[in-house]
DNA sequence: AGCACGCCGACT
DNA sequence: GTCGGCGTGCTC
């Protein structure tokens, strides 16, 4: 049907910028059956933008004279299933962020830039033959041998628009040459067969199979919290949901937060499923890559696919289920631009797609226990560790008038000691990288600060240097304090970080075992955690000092003793989830200890023994002190008893941002909503830049979202808007 | 976000 | 007399 030609409409576009608004044009200039969800090239102001189209509207929002027409189409079909259109246009509605950059933000980096036509396009792929081939080497051929070993390299089936790149001038003659020898093949896009997935070689306990037959259970859309003690065997739990699943052509969606855990997660996937049928969007993919698997999720080629964040926006082409392990961790919630949370999203993309969705956590955020109390979730619980580990034991280290050795008491030294003497491995936690937080002066008490954040810079004794950890500023140290009414040399370190840590650890005498630090410093390039990680596996007495990075999701079989540095950071913090991430945080680490047949031992440091979070951290009881922090939540009123957002501002001056906030907080005048501040940004300044923040309050989060889109209309046209950058965060974890 | 236009200071 | 600072406005 030629749709053009008898003007049906005018093609609404989500362009890719950053503008909170769609644009319309003519359908020309090829005759075509338009669909919402194919890319379009249209000109923009001076320049080319690519955006998407939405939709076909009759009347456009302007005089059609004076509409632009299409450039090119760069698809002949929709992106995206209907569903996934509907989720992008939810999240457009609800986190208030452009549409067009929330398209671009779902779609590959290679779509989003246009530098790939879209398939279904030929891909190509080694035949068993070009393996061999490859394996035995062609000498003779060293074009062809690199052909053929890009091919094995990309792993899957490459699109042949990769090719001119990759393989450069006279690749047809060279795909042709290799096509004919029989060495690599046209992938046609077509499903795969039915899996049969063999039984699951493990048994699992009561309490999985529990909840494995609830999940089965679910008709269409049911969400679940999956709430498991570290070690009870929540990944077997998601292995036995799939299974069946797969039986019936259907495709899992797994999210987890973190990159570093993709790789065990994938063995195990792989493992059970084969490695054919599972694929990992991970960060040390190409780009070719992500969207040669994108297009075999989206053809239902893949029957598994796990990734990070943005993998939420995986299409599918039969949708079984989807799995958010991990649901507690806050880098699911974007951080920058489009701050969507891709947990909260995957349960509306659930709805969407009529398929249950399970949330997976030993430390469930308090917006998840909330729904599974108001019923909203089903909660199903494993309080128990799977095969023969049993939940380590819990010790609470008294640190006051005791005498510390660079942070460590006494107690942690001996029981340091007597693990090693077991052969065992132990585990510090520290989460502050570096030698120390800060140096100060022993005469005046002066502080190194950064020059262009509210906070001090952090010792790095190792390379002799001041870093700030918010800026990335690097100065040579000073060599004496920095008040010029003062000058004295006498400059000390103020706290402890990892290096000191490990520093000290060292100069402790007859303690001859290796001692491991996993940070971002010591840890910088890529494959090296991996490696250290892998030593660690090979089981011979040694010390961990490590950050966060040591605590999410890693198996440790010899670790018997985890020791928790500090405690204390976060137990009096000024953001209202501090509390929360803290128990959660130190009860992530416990759970390394004792994971396989041996006891574990977890010491906690700690200046407050009676604080009800500390009682809380020995009893290992996460769901009891949870309830005291909902409690709390729900008198002050806030999540997830209310819905929040947080609108930031900042300038090179501190009176630009109170300006612009106070001006937005007049503009607000829905009866529901309720502004809080301007206040201070918990760091004050930040690279140079002065920020500022309004709160708002409101009952629900759907009169939130309601009333949000007025409120932005009037922001955007404020003067003051202007000399200010600001963002809209619906639903923050972190409070900037 | 880009990219224009537009009106005021220190320079070849 | 111009080069260029960034305030203001627009992008179908």
């Amino acid at each position: 049907m030629n749709r053009s030609s008898s003007a049906p409409g005018f093609l609404r576009v989500a362009v890719f910028a950053p503008l909170r608004q769609t644009f319309h044009y003519l359908p020309c200039p090829t005759p075509w059956a338009w669909q919402p969800g194919q890319r379009v090239r249209v000109p923009f102001g001076k320049a080319q933008r690519l955006g998407i189209v939405l939709g076909l509207d009759p009347v456009p929002d302007r005089d059609p004279a004076q509409l632009k027409a299409v450039l090119e189409v760069l698809d002949p079909e929709p992106l995206l299933p209907a569903s996934l259109h509907a989720l992008l246009h939810f999240a457009a509605q609800y986190y208030h962020h452009p549409v067009g950059e929330i398209w671009a933000t779902a779609l590959p980096v290679l779509l989003r830039k246009g530098l790939m036509p879209f398939p279904p396009e030929t891909c190509w792929g080694l035949s068993d033959a070009g393996r061999a081939q490859l394996q035995a080497g062609l000498k003779r051929a060293p074009r062809q041998q690199q052909a053929l070993a890009f091919l094995a390299a990309q792993a899957g089936s490459t699109p042949e628009s990769a090719l001119p790149a990759a393989w450069g001038k006279g690749w047809k003659s060279l795909r042709d040459t290799c096509a004919a020898k029989g060495w690599i093949c046209a992938q046609a896009p077509e499903s795969r067969a039915p899996l049969q997935i063999p039984p699951s070689p493990f048994a699992l306990n009561p309490d999985q199979t529990g909840a494995v037959a609830a999940i089965q259970a679910a008709q269409g859309f049911a969400p679940f919290l999956l709430d498991g003690v570290t070690g009870s065997g929540k990944t077997a739990v998601y292995l036995e949901v799939i299974a069946p699943l797969l039986a019936q052509d259907r495709q899992a969606l797994v999210l987890v937060p973190d990159i570093s855990l993709t790789p065990q997660l994938l063995q195990r996937f792989a493992a059970r499923f084969g490695a054919s049928q599972v694929a990992a969007l991970h960060s040390g993919l190409t780009d070719i890559q992500r969207l040669a698997i994108w297009s075999r999720a989206r053809r239902g080629e893949l029957a598994v696919i796990i990734g990070t964040r943005s993998a939420l926006f995986t299409p599918l082409a039969r949708p079984g289920i989807l799995i958010i392990d991990e649901e507690h961790d806050s880098s699911l919630k974007q951080q920058d631009g489009f701050r969507y949370s891709a947990r909260d999203l995957a349960i509306v993309r659930a709805r969407l797609e009529n398929v249950p969705v399970v949330l997976g956590s030993a430390t469930p955020s308090l917006e998840s226990l909330h729904n599974a109390r108001q019923g909203r979730f089903r909660h199903l619980i494993l309080p128990r560790r799977a095969g023969n580990a049993s939940l380590p034991q819990v010790g609470l280290i008294d640190l006051r008038r005791q005498a510390l050795q660079g942070g460590l008491s006494q107690t942690l030294i001996k029981a340091l000691r007597e693990t090693l003497a077991r052969g065992e491995q132990a585990l510090l936690f520290i989460n502050r990288r570096g030698y120390a937080p800060a140096i100060l002066c022993h005469e005046c008490g002066w502080v190194a600060n950064c020059r262009r954040c509210s906070a001090p810079m952090t010792l790095h004794q190792g390379v002799r240097r001041l870093r700030c950890h918010h800026c990335g500023a690097d100065h040579a140290i000073p060599a004496q304090c920095g008040n010029p009414l003062c000058g004295s040399p006498q400059l000390i370190p103020l706290g402890q970080g990892t290096e000191q840590v490990e520093s000290v650890l060292r100069a402790l005498p007859d303690l001859e075992v290796p001692i491991q630090r996993i940070d971002r410093d010591a840890v910088r390039r890529k494959g090296e955690l991996e490696a250290a990680l892998e030593e660690i596996q090979q089981g011979a007495p040694r010390i961990l000092v490590g950050t966060q990075m040591l605590a999410k999701g890693h198996h440790f079989p010899q670790v018997t003793l985890v020791g928790i540095i500090n405690a204390d950071q976060g137990l009096f913090s000024a953001d209202f989830r501090g509390q929360e991430r803290l128990l959660a945080q130190v009860l992530q680490v416990a759970g390394r200890a004792g994971r396989a047949e041996r006891p574990g031992q977890v010491l906690i440091q700690t200046h407050h023994p009676d604080h009800p979070l500390m009682q809380a951290l020995r009893a290992l009881d996460y769901g009891a002190h949870a309830e005291v922090l909902l409690t709390e939540r729900e008198l002050t009123g806030l999540p997830p008893f209310s819905a929040l957002a947080l609108l930031h501002a900042e300038a090179q001056q501190p009176p630009q941002t109170l300006e612009f906030l106070h001006d937005a907080a007049r503009c607000l005048h829905h009866p529901e909503l309720r502004a809080q501040g301007p206040l201070p940004a918990p760091m004050e300044r930040r690279a140079g830049h002065y920020r500022a923040q309004l709160w708002l309050h409101a009952p629900r989060r759907e009169t939130l979202a309601q009333a949000l889109g007025p409120w932005l209309q009037a922001i955007e046209k404020l003067p003051s808007a202007r000399r200010v950058r600001w963002t809209l965060d619906v639903d923050p974890v972190e409070l900037l």
